[in-house]
DNA sequence: ACTTAGAAGATGTCTAGACAAGTAATAGAT
DNA sequence: ATCTATTACTTGTCTAGACATCTTCTAAGT
């Protein structure tokens, strides 16, 4: 079961073992885990790498503790940040859809001073204008435009644009991404959304304005969708602090 | 600066001293920590209590850790999860506006069996139904409809829900709410929303569906609200996994 | 000047306790 | 039967190391 021989992290084995206990049904929504000691004594490990693996299991919400009672498996079922921060094509394929991508204008622009500021760079430093319309299942869902500092992603081409974007950001460029915030608000679609998403007048359309952040905190990407209501709602999940 | 003999614990002095450094600027962002070494001999504690500090500032978005390299100031001023949960009143007043309500309806129903699904109790178990105005600045904001299980919060009363719902939730019945899920669409407002929320014919709303969780995972709420787009934006924060 | 190897310094993982503070169960007294 | 005190058990906090693995710097060799 533990196997102390092997390169991965012991904490990180006691994580597995208790989720899949709880993924099999083994552990049932409220039941107590045995205790801390318990742990300790049955792998003849730390009771402080017992503790690192809880933390983390409490912390993806598999699971939460009660001082002086016990630690117990949540009624909750889905994991926490589960709906994480994606890329359009993972949250299409996260949907069951195939995403695709019609390219409508990709060029380097100045930065004009509201996407600077929240680039974090000068006014009419060099950037990447990449306007897309956005594709599930072959039909239109969304209209958007994203905005890149060109130093920060040096030898972007339409090539990576038509695939994704993110992994070659991530696994080319070795960029951390880290999180975003997001802005939702409802709108009336205008004359050229009607035409971009094919809908009709007097259509509603979810706007999002999202900032992404690399691990560090430096923006990395500033993008502005326009969806249609008809085909997607936005989802997330929320913590209180 | 840390009292040893102070009963808050001493990772979490920490904490408070690291982060109003960074506030006070201090720590810039950018600038690397002292290493954890260097806590550790400078306030005589151990690092492992040291690493408790550092831990909880990474995982709130102060800082960053690069193995072998450090731990950094990071440059995302925001806070993760500051935007967190909030209960309607809390939202407004982050928003420097003034919370208020209008109460439409307030009874004990049946849960007919998309809320009974949601609220994982059997259709037609008694459940509070709440129809409200909520109000900022006076002015009409959002119309919402919120149901609870009445088994799970006795005693609830008009009372109650003119004030804070959430501070008799927490204060006096103890429960502990975690997290919550949201579906945002977008939509165009019927003519019951219009009245409701005075505006005019072909006005986009913010539909926002929203369950939340307690602690140990129990569904605490169901909540459909109509938001006035010309008003509210919802906003929100996620992390890359 | 450039390259390579070793040392120094950083975080990551883990050990084996100890005491503090909360909850639950049990035993004894009324 | 009920109440109170004690004991047992739980998580929370903290100690004082040790070794693993990564990064960076320095010194030596070419």
């Amino acid at each position: 079961m533990i196997d102390k021989n092997s390169p991965v992290p012991i904490y990180y084995q006691i994580e597995e073992a208790i989720k899949s206990q709880i993924i099999n049904g083994v552990l049932q929504p409220g039941d107590a885990l045995p205790s801390e000691r318990e742990y300790t004594e049955q792998y003849n490990i730390s009771r402080m790498t017992v503790r690192q693996a809880i933390s983390n299991l409490v912390h993806a919400g598999y699971l939460y503790r009660q001082k002086g009672r016990g630690t117990f498996v949540s009624k909750q079922k889905i994991e926490k940040n589960l709906q994480g921060l994606t890329s359009f094509s993972e949250d299409m394929r996260a949907r069951g859809m195939k995403p695709g991508n019609r390219l409508v204008g990709f060029e380097i622009i100045p930065a004009p001073s509201s996407i600077a500021a929240k680039l974090k760079i000068e006014e009419h430093t060099p950037i990447y204008e990449i306007k897309r319309i956005r594709l599930a299942d072959e039909k239109p869902m969304a209209y958007e435009r994203t905005y890149i500092p060109a130093n920060l992603v040096k030898g972007l081409t339409e090539e990576h644009i038509k695939g994704s974007l993110y992994d070659y950001l991530e696994d080319t460029l070795h960029l951390v991404i880290e999180s975003a915030t997001h802005e939702i608000e409802s709108a009336l679609a205008n004359e050229f959304e009607m035409k971009m998403l094919e809908v009709p007048e007097n259509s509603s359309i979810l706007l999002i304005k999202r900032q992404t952040f690399l691990q560090d905190g430096t923006p990395l990407e500033v993008v502005e969708s326009s969806y249609r209501s008809d085909r997607y709602k936005f989802m997330t999940h929320m913590i209180r602090n």
